[in-house]
DNA sequence: CCAACGACGTAC
DNA sequence: GACGTACGTCGTTGGT
């Protein structure tokens, strides 16, 4: 049989590789030494396994000589940073960390090596550090170098590192000294002189034996000089065997690691590669859970429910799109392991079953009394109330909570979390109703097997919850979630399902003129071109202009090192007076606005409602503000007139209305607010036009006297510092120089020195905390802020700021619509929110109603939030968007 | 045939 | 390398 192996790792020296090794990467040094380790255990897959680490102290080397590793540098901050990490991941697989105050990594190797070595044990040291070298005993104790092309070092090559015999290897260490670790050795004697002397006289005892002997005169005198000091400098290259520790070779068995720690820590780390390889191969659930198909276990059921006060439900319908599904069932769980499945609507289902169950589920939605949880409320919600159903109550969203704990990196379906957080790979919704075109509604599927998907649904969410919940609570996210994020799902919920009526005859007629014009701009190019080609290729299009027609090439090559052909290009190209450019500029925009918009608006009417409902969704933004698709109408063109007419084609129903409302300059007020700058707390309190008070505060002339340029200039650095511009884009915007551009930031922070010092304080904030908090408390990691990377570190300060202002703006939005809707329906307005974008709602009202909807929409946003200027609304009516907005 | 990606462009 | 946050379209690529 062959032996058991016991893998000892040197520690610091896999981290420091590790470390310089991914310098480039956050917590690299963490990464790469959790790869190493799994992959030396998914190779290798070692019986027993142990990690020992230098003692942090002085250790009994540097007593003998104080020089000893006197020459090293401190090791970087952010490389100690990480350690935590290291011994935390060691710790989650269950690894033995060893360590010994005084001695070094190498001596509890040493000792490991000597003490537990035996016909049965084989010691492999994981190192690179040829030092180790000296410990290696034939079968017994070998090194194991993943990094190099031969893994298991023996005896056999230490001639091949050090060209001597084994038990040479100290005597020629302490000859040769080691420059690495400040230890002298023999003056003049170096490598070579060493190792010829050794193979002359054999041991260094026997050399000082025959000292008179030896030719050269530098070789004599040098061994003369370190005489006394032999054996200290012996003592320093030999590595103890015989330390005072504790061997326990039970506690070194390689077991299952702790999947949940891991998962956890790979999270915390952003470590993604890490968490899906870790997980992909996990047991799916052989759960047992059951059906519900009699009465009087529902009733028994829903007893249960309401004596436990909150329940987790998940609802199984025929489709994603709410304002089609049906109900095909609904899950629901109070404790772990402990979750039914109540199909209603199943294919061969008794109808009279779901009349009989529906109002008992009916009543515990409604019951204010009972908290709901979901994953991902919304849709459930959405649904439901479609259906008639109405709730009371909180619902709880752990698919909220999981996005206010990470925004940044990771997904929130249920599935992604579970595997995340529990480790836990759920059925697939293919496995029970196929995938591709052989997919079937979840009303075919046989109730055992849904019983056994959608309880299993029910039954993470409870698991997650009960990890997420505390963890809301502990990180801070309490408020911005129980005043925030859970009331505004309702409200997303109602605006998706009333959805926006679009006038399709409109865009129809649009379509038509459009597609004139390309068609004649298509010619024009191609008689340019002198041929026909793909216009909407930019790779076609640049073998055209720069190769056959031969532009000059000015806007640099992108990433591909294929031709620029941006808008931006074409502007300059276009400047030189060429024909081309200008053309293909126009017949991009007109392009882009069919592809995107007036053709396509009119496929998204939804035949049932008559209506677009796009989706506005609460989970996808790093910063908190919302974003929306299918399709997008947070991107509906407003800055060019053809562009804008689209908005025309939003309308509403005869005897109704549209309000558009914007917030004015939401951001720089949460920028006065928050730096207390007094120009502009005093711009934005006198209503006056902040752009020109500020350049007028800047230049230190009247208002009067502030030129378009000069306004321009002070717009461009107000908006500029939300997002963190730097002066070579605040040139390049203002088409100045770099130092024309740094010297009109100079003087804008001279005279509003508050603001500067505001961003300042923002980013030592976000530094020290390695995150940044908004109004609300939402949190952003910034892990970047600290990299040692100046490019990533410019980038997360940026972060930083913008963070701040653009997601406690969303905040305040958010809260005006959570607001509005409380008013509208407690003043029984049939006023509803449509859109939002940002900055801007709009909502749709009888006409008859206008003046009260209007009343309360102004209420609504510009009391959203006590700051230190007022918050001020501009707001617009008409038949249509476009209308609406001017 | 489809998924992933790059380039581009729209909004705030 | 140089300003933040999104989403959609189109063409290309690199597989199946």
């Amino acid at each position: 049989m062959a032996k058991k192996r016991l893998f000892i790792i040197d520690a610091f020296a896999q981290i420091f590789r590790s470390y310089y090794a991914l310098r480039n990467m956050d917590n690299g040094a963490v990464f790469g030494f959790t790869t190493s380790l799994k992959k030396l255990i998914d190779s290798e897959n070692p019986e027993y396994i142990a990690v020992a680490f230098d003692s942090p102290g002085p250790t009994f080397r540097k007593e003998i000589d104080p020089n000893y590793k006197a020459n090293r540098d401190a090791p970087p901050e952010d490389l100690n940073a990480q350690v935590p990490f290291i011994k935390e991941i060691i710790k989650a697989y269950g690894i033995p960390m060893i360590q010994q105050s005084g001695y070094e990594a190498d001596d509890i190797i040493g000792t490991l090596a000597t003490k537990a070595a035996s016909d049965d044990l084989q010691i492999v040291i994981v190192s690179a550090d040829k030092d180790l070298l000296q410990l290696v005993r034939g079968q017994d104790v070998v090194m194991f170098d993943a990094s190099k092309g031969v893994h298991y070092m023996g005896e056999d090559k230490i001639q091949d590192f050090f060209g001597c015999e084994p038990h040479q290897i100290i005597d020629l260490l302490t000859i040769w000294g080691d420059s690495s670790d400040n230890v002298p050795g023999v003056p003049g004697v170096g490598e070579k002189g060493a190792k010829t002397l050794l193979a002359k006289y054999g041991s260094l005892e026997n050399i000082y034996t025959h000292l008179e002997e030896i030719t050269r005169k530098s070789y004599r005198e040098g061994f003369e000089a370190v005489r006394d000091k032999i054996p200290d400098i012996r003592t320093l290259v030999t590595i103890k065997t015989d330390l005072d520790i504790p061997f326990d070779l039970e506690e070194m068995k390689l077991g299952k690691p702790n999947q949940n720690a891991l998962m956890n820590l790979f999270t915390k780390l952003r470590f993604q590669s890490l968490l899906e390889e870790d997980t992909r191969d996990l047991a799916t659930s052989t759960g047992d859970f059951q059906a519900i198909t009699d009465l009087q276990t529902l009733q028994a059921w829903v007893k249960k429910v309401k004596k436990s006060g909150s329940f987790v439900f998940d609802i199984e319908t025929t489709s994603l799109d709410v304002i089609v599904a049906e109900l095909v069932g609904i899950a629901m769980a109070v404790s772990e392991d402990d979750a039914v499945y109540v199909p209603l609507a199943h294919d061969g289902q008794d109808p009279k079953w779901s009349a009989q169950a529906i109002p008992l589920l009916k009543q515990l939605m409604a019951d204010p009394a009972l908290t709901k949880v979901a994953h991902n409320a919304k849709y459930d919600f959405s649904v439901l109330t479609q259906l008639g159903w109405e709730f009371e109550g909180v619902i709880d969203d752990t698919m909220a909570m999981s996005y206010l704990i990470n925004p940044t990196g990771t997904k929130h379906g249920l599935d992604d979390v579970a595997e995340m957080r529990l480790g836990y790979k759920t059925i697939s919704f293919e496995e029970v109703c196929g995938s591709g075109t052989e997919q079937t509604s979840f009303a075919q599927a046989p109730i055992d097997k849904a019983t056994q998907y959608a309880a299993e649904d029910a039954d993470i969410c409870l698991k997650i919850k009960q990890i997420l919940e505390p963890e809301i609570e502990e990180l801070g996210l309490a408020r911005v979630y129980t005043e925030l994020e859970r009331p505004l799902i309702p409200v997303l919920s109602k605006m998706e399902l009333r959805g926006i009526r679009v006038d399709r005859a409109f865009l129809a007629e649009m379509s038509k003129k459009l597609a004139r014009q390309t068609m004649t701009l298509q010619i024009e190019i191609f008689d340019l071109a002198g041929e026909k080609f793909n216009i909407k290729s930019t790779k076609q299009l640049g073998r055209i202009m720069f190769e056959k027609l031969g532009l000059p090439v000015m806007g640099k090559t992108t990433k591909t090192k294929s031709y620029s052909t941006s808008e931006q290009t074409l502007e300059k190209l276009a400047a030189l007076g060429h024909e081309l450019p200008v053309k293909l500029l126009e017949y991009r925009t007109l392009t882009k606005l069919t592809g995107t918009y007036v053709d396509k608006l009119p496929e998204m009417i939804n035949p049932i409602s008559g209506r677009v409902h796009s989706a506005f969704n609460q989970f996808v933004t790093a910063t908190g503000r919302l974003s929306s698709n299918d399709p997008n109408l947070q991107n509906i063109p407003i800055r060019t007139e053809v562009g804008r007419e689209i908005r025309a084609a939003f309308t509403t129903e005869p005897g109704w209305m549209l309000l558009a409302a914007d917030y004015s300059q939401i951001e720089l007020r949460l920028l006065a607010h928050f730096s207390e700058d007094p120009t502009l707390l005093d711009g934005f309190t006198k209503g006056e036009d902040i752009h020109r008070r500020t350049a007028s505060e800047v230049m230190g002339l009247p208002q009067s006297e502030i030129t378009d340029d000069l306004r321009r200039a002070a717009k461009s650095i107000n908006f500029g510092l939300i997002y963190g511009m730097g002066e070579f884009r605040l040139a390049q915007e203002l088409g100045i120089s770099r130092k024309e551009a740094r010297d009109y930031i100079e003087t804008y922070f001279s005279k509003m020195p508050r603001v500067p010092e505001f961003t300042e304080r923002v980013i030592a904030e976000a530094r020290a905390a390695g995150e940044v908090r908004t109004l609300f408390g939402r949190r952003r990691a910034l892990p970047e802020i600290n990299s040692r990377n100046k490019n990533l570190q410019r980038q997360g300060e940026r972060l930083a700021v913008n963070t701040l202002i653009q997601g406690s703006a969303a905040e305040v939005i958010k809260l005006a619509m959570i607001r509005f809707d409380r008013m509208a329906s407690d003043k029984k307005l049939q006023a509803h929110l449509i859109l939002q974008v940002h900055d801007e709602l709009v909502i749709e009202c009888p006409e008859d109603q206008l003046d009260e909807t209007r009343r309360s929409l102004r209420i609504a946003m510009e009391g959203a939030g006590e700051f230190r200027v007022p918050l001020t609304v501009e707001l617009g009516v008409g038949k249509n968007w476009k209308e609406a907005k001017t």
